[in-house]
DNA sequence: CTAGGTTTCCAAAACGTTTTGCACAACACC
DNA sequence: GGTGTTGTGCAAAACGTTTTGGAAACCTAG
């Protein structure tokens, strides 16, 4: 255990090379080091050549940090969302990635896993302006104060989730009441009169969307139970309108396929069996949901395209050191008729 | 569309507050708003005071890319994996970015979709110092030339997968032998003497120690076929196998849960069922696993677990700016026995 | 009154880049 | 022999911090 001192030492104990070293090695300034490196200015072929050996020799790569300092930028973006192992937000990030890395952008994960300590650092990072920009997709109502410190001042796009009276912003979000009506004419055609709904937090724009459409087209009597969008509240919410005896509702949309799966495990205890007893409907399309059994019947979110378009968006505005202006896109959904729907029963 | 000039302007025109305004407006110099904000020596409480209400009423947080430039670190370090979408390393993610968190670092994500244009930015990105060090998920064999770069100049863990020849490094990874091993003994205990392996990537070292450790422990006859771990390669090699007409063996090992998926839509085609026909068992125990028809008999392996340990690992010697010693951490792992095995039709 | 200690703050250097204004030389053109 | 023009390279400033060596003012004890 050798003790290391000062910190820009490399962890080896030798200082990595920076440009001066360069210069000093090929007898020229750090100026045309830089502009031999950048293409900035025209620098004789020869003295080139001989940067540019030395450069390769002594391994030297620019350091980003002094570079961004510069510059003012960092060409990286943070990508602040509530938890990456949830397969819809996966899907989300390699939109985001993919988009990013093609205009020349990295891209910073934060995950938040609701964990408000979390989010405090990360909103931190983002306002001593380690990154660019940041695409948000908040899984939870946000902690307004926080952002509010950036909305307005610092580069901002919302994917999938918008939220309330933010100001001016850049929101990407799928069509949720669309997906909701899509679910809603879906099972009314079907011959279903009265749904089960197990929804999402009532504070998320995304969850009330979504009921408000399925609502207005099933046009049947609807009752209403409030969960999170995890798996286990659907399992929950589904085992507590079960334990009142018997089912009322001849179908059960759920806010989400997570939701829709914790639904189908309750429903499978109770010995019902889908989609013979009852119809079970999910949202989001994530790859569970043509895995389990019986696969289920859904709406197919756009993700990747919500995370793509949300970042292509933000970063055309980062680019130019401009604030995005309010704009909305909705991108479309589409409904998958699985089978974990059909006719009731009688 | 205004246009905006100078790369530092904020984006509404505004330049953020640095430091010297803030000193400017307390009627104090750098150093001491420095002092105030950063306890490192005592400040006079009245001036500390005042300090304190202008850095609040102008929102100032110091720059970091300043501040790492001065201190020679950024407490960021860079996650490399190939697939997020992929819930194992979403999984694996989610523990280094809890061990990072809890150490006082942030994690960027660099999600290479086995793209070498993205490898290329990312591992430039990190030897641009942007990362105080990295945890590296290989899903393939990496390109070596880019790697070297790294280890032995750079402080890198290496997370479930290990590299051939890197040199000194940490590693951390699960007990894939011993993973391939139970699965072996499992279907010779149910009778099985014939199988066919579904195998990763022949030039993984996690792919080769399943294979071998189940050849060890299932002391039967294995007709192997080579696959790359995706799901879609499982469907096609095991279509391949059923081509040749009736297939010879009772039991099927897949080298992952993917691939085991892929195989069992095969099966499905094939008019026979999982486990009257065939025994199939996988290896992850991914989320899918357990969801899929039937519940797939599978390895756990502690995904979460490698990702905690490989960075709690890495951040020591990050900490004390040291190069991380050769080490080997392996974890156990676990047989998952649900319903997609049984005993030989015979 | 002096010697020494404390308290409080500041100036300046350093971190590693990029950018800009300028100097010097060489060359051409009339 | 002026007068541009072009090629080549450097010095210095700037980006926004933290750190370090003092300086100035004040107090205390002898």
């Amino acid at each position: 255990m050798t003790p290391q001192n000062a910190a820009p030492r490399r962890a080896d104990g030798r200082r990595p090379a920076s440009i001066k070293d360069v210069a000093a090695a090929a007898g020229v300034s750090p100026t045309t080091v830089s502009h031999v490196l950048s293409g900035n200015r025209p620098v004789n072929e020869q003295t080139a050549t001989r940067v540019r050996s030395v450069v390769s020799r002594l391994g030297y790569v620019p350091a980003s940090l002094a570079r961004g300092l510069q510059a003012g930028s960092t060409s990286v973006i943070g990508l602040l969302i509530p938890d990456i192992s949830n397969t819809f937000f996966a899907e989300l990030a390699k939109g985001v990635e993919d988009a990013a890395h093609h205009l020349g952008y990295g891209v910073i994960l934060c995950n938040t896993e609701f964990d408000s300590d979390r989010e405090d650092r990360y909103l931190g990072l983002i306002r001593s302006r380690f990154v660019d920009g940041v695409v948000y997709a908040a899984g939870s109502p946000p902690s307004r104060q926080r952002l509010d410190a950036l909305v307005g001042q610092f580069p901002i796009a919302l994917a999938d989730e918008e939220v309330e009276g933010l100001g001016a912003t850049l929101i990407t979000t799928a069509d949720h009441e669309g997906g909701g009506r899509l679910v809603g004419e879906h099972l009314r055609t079907l011959g279903h009169r009265r749904a089960l709904m197990l929804t999402g937090p009532s504070d998320l724009r995304s969850s009330g969307a979504r009921g408000s459409g399925f609502k207005e087209a099933f046009e049947g009597e609807v009752v209403e139970r409030v969960g999170d969008f995890k798996e286990e509240s659907g399992y929950r919410l589904m085992k507590e309108a079960l334990a009142t005896g018997r089912l009322e509702q001849t179908a059960v949309f759920a806010g989400n396929d997570l939701m829709a799966i914790g639904a189908l495990a309750a429903l499978r205890e109770a010995g019902l069996s889908v989609p013979q007893d009852v119809s079970l409907a999910g949202f989001d399309d994530i790859r569970a949901a043509s895995l389990v059994f019986p696969p289920l019947t859904t709406v197919h979110q756009p993700a990747y395209d919500v995370g793509h378009t949300a970042t292509t968006q933000l970063l055309q505005y980062v680019a130019r050191h401009q604030v995005p202006p309010s704009a909305r896109h909705t991108l479309p959904v589409q409904l998958k008729v699985r089978e974990s729907t059909a006719p009731p029963a009688s």
